[in-house]
RNA sequence: GGCCCGUUGGUCAAGCGGUUAAGACAUCGCCCUUUCACGGCGGAGACAUGGGUUCGAUUCCCGUACGGGUCACCA
């Protein structure tokens, strides 16, 4: 009785790892060309740290020619979700970080390197998980979790390191005929890795992104094949970045503890271990404290979050990659028309510490991206947002030839509007514009300076009567506005008033304030003579008949 | 607790032995021939701490404090 028998007689149906050797040979890609990869769990809501690792996985691989791929790990078949796959795929799709390879939603893969999700490839771990056991680098295990408790008690009595290794193991020196017979007897079993390391050595290691880290070497037995066939992370996670010929692993820096035992693996697998780079998460401040923005306490932490709220995909991505690469902002500013795909993503400039999610930053982000858009732009995302959030919203922008005009007030000039971050603010900042919603509405007139009723009525029936004429060109409009003013007994400049306080009642800024305000309801909107370009004789001489 | 990593203004961050220590967001003031937003100008605001090394340390080394990660048949 020998390792091969025993490696037979657990996994008699295993291939010979050559097989899928030559089955996946190495792939033909130009020098320096990256094969990356973005390895999500189905195991809850997308989390906007998952974009993140898409945008910086898929940015490496354009920018060298290499490719983008994706794998689906749920070898944890207790914590996956219903749709979990397809809620991937799908928000990978919304963000434009669409994978070359991957599983699709119907379960089919795209590429010559799959399957892409891990419960396919069961087959494959075990060949190697074979070859393991047959060379006397793994073995069965037969310990009970009572039993794991226990030797983990002794060792905190004892005050040593916890875990699987070394002498507290019980089956690493198991005799060949004994584990076998327990096999045959049907005992329950998972396969460990005899740990070929030694913690009083230390490895050298470089991750691309956090530089040099060292650690002693890994010497815990970890579990490779679980009860149910089905691998743990670490073996998963190096067979298949060996067999997709993964050239550099991103990932969350929650990993790096683990670098000494992935390359562990690497090693004893007889594979040349990928380049590692480990990202720092995203934090959300706490009290006194950080922590990782999380999926239970942080709605931000959705990615559909982002959407409900009318976030365009293009600001989250733009924040994420200002996240990812903090002179992206001046690229930005220096190239303002030109696709973020050409901004020069570099994984070294990345930050070895967890930043602060900054969600007014991401809004001055947004503000900026939707100040570009044209009225037409606005329209269409913020009347196919409203239809699936906000059906007032989608009512009022039935009228396309109306809302279009509205959309572009202050839209077209050099320096257009910068006051909607989010297609959630929309409403309350055009509502007034439409008069089914405004007059029957209960107007709070937020007036300012001048807040005597007879002053108002007297100012809004002078001007409508004396001034208003839908036909004056700006100037025209603005001059009778200094008409009135004066007439009045305001100034017709600020500055006039500023110097001679005393000689007027207020200056043509606070006549103006009133018919802004009767008109709007607000003190604070864009360029009055715009709004009332738009709204039009019929509904001005309306609004302001009712204030008279 | 063991093992790793980190610490520049409120936030994100440049910086890599000699700088008036960039920039962005936020904040405050002024200006932009009437509000708001935008834009312009300006202000306030930082190298965690103690020792070294050095002619000179934000930059290099060690300690301390604080923060983060990780120690599963979860990824």
């Amino acid at each position: 009785m020998d390792y091969k028998d025993l490696a037979n007689l657990i996994f008699p149906d295993a291939k010979e790892v050559s097989w899928y050797e030559e089955k996946y040979p190495k792939r033909n890609l130009p020098e320096g060309a990256q094969v990356v990869r973005y390895a999500p769990s189905p195991t809850g809501f997308v989390h906007i740290g998952g974009l993140y690792q898409s945008l910086i996985a898929k940015k490496l691989a354009k920018q060298t020619g290499g490719v983008f791929y994706v794998r689906i790990e749920d070898t944890d078949q207790k914590r996956e979700i219903e749709n979990g796959v397809e809620q991937i795929l799908q928000a990978l799709k919304d963000y434009d970080v669409s994978p070359d390879e991957t599983v699709n939603a119907d379960g089919s893969d795209l590429g010559n390197y799959g399957p892409y999700r891990q419960s396919k490839r069961k087959d494959i771990y075990q060949a190697y998980a074979k070859k393991l056991i047959e060379e006397g680098k793994a073995y069965p295990c037969f310990c009970t979790s009572e039993e794991l408790e226990a030797i983990r008690g002794d060792q905190e009595k004892a005050k040593e390191r916890t875990g699987y290794y070394g002498k507290w193991t019980k089956c690493r020196n198991m005799p060949v005929d004994m584990a076998y017979e327990k096999i045959q007897k049907g005992e329950p079993y998972i396969v460990r890795l005899k740990s070929p390391g030694n913690p009083d050595r230390k490895i050298k290691h470089k991750d691309v992104i956090k530089g040099g880290i060292d650690f002693p070497e890994n010497d815990q037995d970890i579990v490779i094949i679980k009860s149910d066939g089905l691998p743990t992370y670490h073996f998963a996670h190096v067979i298949d970045d060996h067999l997709m010929g993964t050239t550099i692993v991103t990932r969350g820096d929650e990993w790096v503890a683990s670098i000494p035992l992935h390359l562990q693996l690497f090693y004893v697998l007889g594979f040349k271990a990928p380049k590692y780079a480990h990202t720092a998460p995203m934090m959300k401040q706490e009290g006194d404290s950080k922590r990782k923005l999380s999926k239970r306490k942080d709605p931000e932490a959705a990615v559909s979050y982002y959407k409900e709220e009318g976030i365009p995909r293009q600001a989250v991505m733009e924040y994420l990659m200002n996240i990812a690469n903090s002179n992206f902002e001046m690229w930005r500013k220096q190239n303002p028309d030109k696709s973020m795909d050409e901004f020069p993503f570099d994984l070294k400039r990345m930050g070895v510490s967890g930043a602060l999610f900054d969600m007014v930053k991401m809004l001055d982000v947004s503000k900026n991206i939707i100040s570009k858009y044209s009225a037409e732009e606005v329209y269409e995302a913020a009347y196919s947002w409203a239809k699936e959030y906000d059906s007032e919203l989608a009512d009022m922008l039935k009228d396309k030839a109306y809302s279009l005009k509205v959309m572009g007030i202050e839209r077209k000039n050099q320096k257009p509007r910068k006051d909607i971050a989010k297609w959630s603010d929309m409403k309350d900042s055009i509502i007034y514009m439409y008069d089914d919603k405004f007059l029957n509405s209960n107007i709070v007139y937020e007036y300012q300076k001048i807040t005597d009723k007879n002053e108002i009525q007297t100012i809004v029936k002078n001007y409508l009567e004396n001034y208003y004429d839908e036909h004056d060109d700006k100037q025209t409009w603005f001059h009778k506005m200094k008409d009135l003013a004066e007439k009045m007994g305001y100034a017709r400049e600020v500055k006039e008033y500023k110097a001679n306080p005393e000689h007027y009642k207020g200056h043509v800024g606070d006549i103006s304030t009133v018919i802004r305000v009767s008109l709007t309801g607000r003190s604070n909107t864009p360029d009055l003579y715009e709004i009332m370009q738009v709204l039009g004789k019929e509904s001005i001489t309306e609004r302001m008949k009712r204030i008279v």
